[in-house]
DNA sequence: CTCTGTGCAAACACTTTGCAGCTAA
DNA sequence: TTAGCTGCAAAGTGTTTGCACAGAG
């Protein structure tokens, strides 16, 4: 679970990341934000937009997008690397890896320590800033193969 | 590069998945195959179905479409993780990882011998069946680096 | 012969764009 | 004050669906 300080720490060091890439702090990029590190299931535009809508009832959806994607250009956001659905995205709070099931489509959430720690390859640090680095497995879930088997 | 002698065997063996998942062969199915694994760009559908066109000039972009989800469903291609553009397949002939640039959103592949051989995590392989592993790199790539330089 | 696969066209859903008014700095 | 942001509406784009015919098993 996230704390609220741990929120306000974050939030804190947004407003910074946001004046160094000349965003504006809005208080729709605030609740945004807030909203987006106060989450952990991995939220697309429109579920966000739902959450956000409860602080401010008129933002649009369109924002919402629009916000994310800036965010996910200055590395305040993720992306979720998915598989061509609707987007998804997070605020980079808690290291954990994605297995992806490919019958059913969940994206099911798992973390190993090892996998947080991934040294960058030298050829690649020299040649790209690293923002993030990801783990994802993919695969048949538990509960399809058991399908599979009733067949 | 794929030699002819990997094609073969790989078109084998896609045929006896197939069978074995109860999907027709197609002459569509084999040349949508075909033209993936010879391919190592990650293609999107259209990509494909132009290549495949070359053969079938009749196929239609619709059943390009269906048949690489299909053939994802059953694990005999993948989708390429991506952060919500257009679907990208690879036929899995190569092993390497993404890099994906946050700002001109290009996809460099790069290749790091220690990532091919991740273990799985008993956790995960007791849940699971793991048919494929990847890592995921984001950040901003040299060139986007320079340009922000410029500013 | 049967049942799956294919092609076509229409329907969808999510995204993106353009613009006028608004607001943080 | 003014550059950047927001909200709305319309246009795009890739994806999905339904159906009749064709073809693999």
């Amino acid at each position: 679970m996230v704390t609220d300080n741990q929120v306000q720490e974050k939030l804190d060091s947004f407003k910074s990341n946001c004046h160094q890439a000349g965003l504006k702090v809005t208080p729709q990029r605030v609740a945004i934000y807030e909203e987006l590190i106060r989450t952990d299931e991995h939220p697309s535009a429109e579920m966000l937009c739902r959450k956000v809508r409860k602080r401010l009832p008129n933002i649009s959806l369109d924002t919402v997008n629009r916000t994310l994607l800036t965010f996910s250009e200055v590395g305040v956001a993720f992306i979720v690397p998915g598989s061509g659905d609707v987007r998804r995205f997070d605020g980079g709070m808690s290291d954990h890896q994605h297995f992806r099931c490919i019958k059913c489509k969940r994206i099911i959430d798992f973390h190993h320590e090892p996998f947080d720690a991934i040294e960058t390859p030298d050829e690649i640090a020299k040649k790209f800033t690293i923002l993030r680095k990801t783990v994802y497995f993919e695969g048949i879930c538990n509960f399809c193969v058991e399908k599979q088997e009733n067949q």
